[in-house]
DNA sequence: TTGACGCGTAGGAAATTTCCTACGTATCGT
DNA sequence: ACGATACGTAGGAAATTTCCTACGCGTCAA
């Protein structure tokens, strides 16, 4: 069964990231324009597969492609990117929630528990 | 053939993060602890299928679980997200060093490189 | 033009992932 | 103690992904 058709850019953003190959393949782009064929020699792997990923890369937006006489140069867009940020955010902020009040609850601890110097955890 | 066995934490987080479900269930955790069953109620999947993606989130460190009597709550632990956050930045610096070259070439002509073969050029 | 080269895509085999039901273990309420 | 409940995991079927070779199209250099 097909999974379902309400994927949303994100989704695909990450669905594009997940295999490292791509990632990979990112990574190498940040140095500047490529053809596939280079790509392929520098990772071990036949050029069409190297295509494959570029078409992935390039569907969800992160790669674009400027065509030069008989060849063809992949470039990174990364502004697709920003999905992923935004995507963060609110785990980030779930994070700086729990820190302060981590701290909160170690500076009541730390006065109501002058006494004890056990390493006491709380997280059980 | 197994992909290869030199994966980066970064990696492992990545494809904890492929998947749809384990995304919405990392966005469900927000919320607070849960449990499998309830997790399993609200997406209409077996709850050990829901078990199986808990343990993929657990593995790279985004879910602690609780055990409390024959419940078990899991938890969200955002910490690992840190590494798609360090990943990002190498590209977020081009996306911006992108920008600025892109005001300096419009402010200024520049000059012609040693590139003899054929013309190569930003044509944007 | 002709032949060599770079390219994308089709088609299919192999590997991986995903999701289920069936089972065994531990804990709660009675 | 006893049954009901919550849990993790095993085992396997189905879907998906990945990667290759083979092919056809367009471009360059003569």
């Amino acid at each position: 069964m097909p999974r379902q058709s309400k994927e949303t850019p994100t989704d695909h953003v990450f669905g594009a990231l997940a295999h490292p190959v791509r990632r990979d393949l990112l990574a190498a782009l940040l140095e500047g324009p490529q053809t596939a064929q280079s790509l392929a020699d520098r990772y071990e792997m036949a050029r069409p597969s190297v295509a494959e990923h570029l078409k992935v890369l390039r569907a969800v937006g992160l790669v674009a492609e400027r065509q030069a006489g008989r060849n063809r140069y992949y470039s990174l867009t990364p502004e697709p990117l920003s999905l992923l940020r935004a995507w963060l955010e609110p785990y980030e902020q779930f994070w700086r929630g729990r820190v302060s009040r981590l701290a909160a609850l170690l500076d009541e601890s730390a006065e109501d528990d002058k006494s004890s110097r056990e390493k006491d955890s709380f997280h059980d």
